[in-house]
DNA sequence: GCGACAG
DNA sequence: ATCTTGTCGC
């Protein structure tokens, strides 16, 4: 007889082999052709084709109304002018449910779907570099949703955490206690170094106003020092541009769609 | 045993 | 993730 655990607990073993199978390929070093463009290499005669152009940003909304119902959001934005250059979104039914540690087997399939749809019909807006609403390697095993969109679709990727999942004895009020001491200036980092001594990525305050910290992470082909660079320079608000523009577009998606609900 | 646990 | 308005302050 089957009950509900056990059911639950052999899809879980099936989850941790795949994600095993996946982090077979995973590259946390910087992997890429382009190359950023620092404030002092602005006079650089860097070729354009060279540098960071397009940075994608990924976010899942859900309707209040049905639960299951999900908004799946890619945006692109110009890394210079860091406007939006691009929006596409998926609307879905999801039937698999949140459970912590395998956020990427709810959320990734949508996702790389509308990457690959973008890749499909060769938009030159595709992006270089893509910032995930979720953890790369800060992750019980190492591979967060971020990881798991990575390798899947074959892109350099970074992870955004708005709340620290609690691994290797990490907890929010070291966090705080670490960045306190750091001084209070904006942008600032620590990295966040686990009982194990391993360091799983780094939490920022990147705004003044704001206390609590964004977590980033490594996703895939991309090394925690370039991922720190890259979200410090999308940083106008606390969550860097790419994931809160996904994350209002989803939004709104969302919400124009329930307003057309109740009008029928 | 109890609590914690990305979105 | 989502339910939810105004409000105090830089």
């Amino acid at each position: 007889m089957e009950n509900e655990e056990s059911s639950s607990s052999s899809s879980q073993k099936h989850w941790i082999i795949e994600q095993e199978i996946l982090r077979e390929k995973l590259i946390t070093e910087d992997n890429f052709t382009w190359k950023l463009l620092s404030t002092e290499d602005e006079g650089s005669k860097e070729k354009e084709e060279e540098r960071l152009r397009y940075i994608g940003g990924v976010d899942i909304s859900f309707s209040s109304d049905d639960s299951s119902m999900a908004c799946g959001t890619l945006v692109v934005l110009d890394f210079n002018t860091l406007q939006v250059v691009y929006e596409d979104f998926s609307l879905v039914t999801l039937h698999v449910p949140y459970v912590p540690g395998f956020l990427a087997f709810r959320e990734a399939p949508v996702l790389v779907e509308i990457l690959d749809k973008m890749k499909r019909n060769g938009n030159p807006f595709y992006p270089q570099l893509l910032m995930v609403d979720g953890n790369g390697i800060l992750h019980p095993r190492g591979f967060g949703l971020a990881c798991h969109i990575g390798v899947v679709a074959n892109l350099p990727t970074i992870g955004i955490g708005k709340n620290l999942h609690h691994i290797d004895g990490l907890n929010q009020s070291r966090v705080r206690e670490l960045l306190g001491a750091k001084e209070n200036s904006s942008k600032d980092f620590i990295n966040l170094v686990g009982s194990s001594g391993h360091t799983w990525g780094a939490a920022m305050r990147s705004t003044e106003a704001s206390i609590k910290p964004i977590y980033i992470s490594s996703g895939h082909r991309i090394s925690l020092q370039t991922a720190i660079k890259v979200v410090q320079m999308t940083c106008k608000y606390r969550v860097p541009e790419p994931v809160r523009q996904a994350d209002i577009r989803s939004r709104d998606y969302i919400r124009k769609l329930e307003m057309n609900a109740r009008t029928k």
